[in-house]
DNA sequence: CGATTCCTTGACTGACCTCAAGTGCCGTGG
DNA sequence: CCACGGCACTTGAGGTCAGTCAAGGAATCG
């Protein structure tokens, strides 16, 4: 059974515009599913059937062109909603980096729901909208960054979204939910050409790499300058 | 005064949702603006002020980077919708392509007048999920495509917006709202590359250019494989 | 008929990709 | 505990595609 009362995102999903009475009726056409690395959850142009939220974990929403490189399209943290609802074919494929749980629906179910409950359907307005900025700026990104500026990106956006100060409080750190292939897919470039970047940023003491995918930033402020670059 | 009834817009804008008493209501608090090509709508960090439809022509979205350098973000025809309701800030410039004319709203107008009809907000829904949609198909573009590849997928997809066939019917033509520099700024490349292209497909006979800006396709098959390729 | 703007073309350069070979990490099994 | 294999990451050498810089042509407008 699903207790959407204790649901760890139960603030943050689009669940959280629902009343105590409407969150238990949606909840029961929902289903919980465990994700372990690297397993697939929809593919890209089946027809878009689930709906989901993110409870707990990362997944990747990417698509790849016919000549097989992948593009990473987005990534979705806890309480971020996956899927196409509404009549339209998903174009993605949903993909978990990390261990993860996400909450799903049937489409039918959740359209119907959904245009019965305008304040979800408001919700999730804001969502995709606040998601369209954001794809915006690393269109920018993709267009017009170098290599160098790409990477310093990245790192500051995952930053952002896991890091934690260093013991020391002079740094920030963060293990990354991507080897360095996934993160050639975000950036539209290669494996060899980011592990260049990461190197040359160690170098220059910018970061620390204490293990793979562990990160340390040590200098947020030139590391932000480099990010602004082309 | 607005008479909305007879909007060209009408059945195709957001608009399209709300029944006539409701309409009349929008139309009260909208504004009929004309924009000459080239004359800018909104800047990039303004507080989005701005809410609009555009009723004829085209505009783009647009931002740049710190050294100057401009990426388009998308593109507004007749009937999309234009502007950041709810919140959050525009990042964006909107610059008008070709004469054109918008239908504006204050945005705290308009915040309240979606908020209070979920019909319009679910329009809007839909048609941000499109938009992120079709963003995510330009990243993929962006991201791994060659110079021929992005030029070859925007003639074609110029060429679903506003093509119409040849008078022969073998062919497929339309007037470019875009100078070489503008086509650079949406593909993320330079205005020397944008022309050397050009001028290859006109070389292999896949497109004809009677007129700077006109664009005749003759080979779509062709093209379509090469938007394909990387 | 200049003057301006936009587009095209050429030569050169450099950033990133490709291909190929190393290196380090980690688990498994002896 | 160490030897081994597999895998992910790193590093290197060389090539290529698109960017840069510079000049020349074509369209448009007064």
């Amino acid at each position: 059974m699903n207790s959407c009362e204790h649901c760890t995102v139960r603030d943050k999903a689009v669940c959280r515009s629902l009343n105590a009475e409407d969150m238990e009726r949606l909840g029961r056409m929902g289903r919980h599913q465990k994700l372990s690395r690297g397993q697939v959850l929809q593919w890209e142009g089946d027809e878009s059937l689930l709906i989901g939220n993110v409870i707990e974990g990362v997944v990747k929403l990417s698509a790849s062109t016919r000549q097989g490189k992948d593009q990473t399209l987005g990534i979705a943290y806890p309480g971020d909603f996956i899927g196409r609802p509404f009549g339209a074919r998903s174009a993605q494929t949903v993909t978990a980096l990390s261990e993860a749980r996400v909450c799903t629906f049937r489409r039918a179910d959740f359209d119907e729901f959904a245009r019965t409950h305008p304040e979800l359907e408001h919700d999730m307005l804001r969502r995709t909208l606040d998601e369209l900025d954001h794809l915006r700026s690393w269109m920018l990104l993709l267009g017009h960054k170098s290599a160098q500026s790409k990477v310093a990106s990245f790192l500051l956006e995952m930053a952002h979204r896991l890091g934690e100060p260093t013991s020391d409080g002079a740094g920030v750190a963060f293990t990354l939910p991507f080897g360095r292939q996934e993160i050639a897919e975000v950036l539209g470039m290669t494996i060899e050409t980011v592990s260049r970047q990461i190197t040359q940023l160690r170098n220059d003491r910018l970061v620390e790499t204490p293990g793979q995918r562990d990160i340390v930033i040590r200098d947020r402020a030139t590391l932000q300058d480099l990010a602004e670059m082309e």
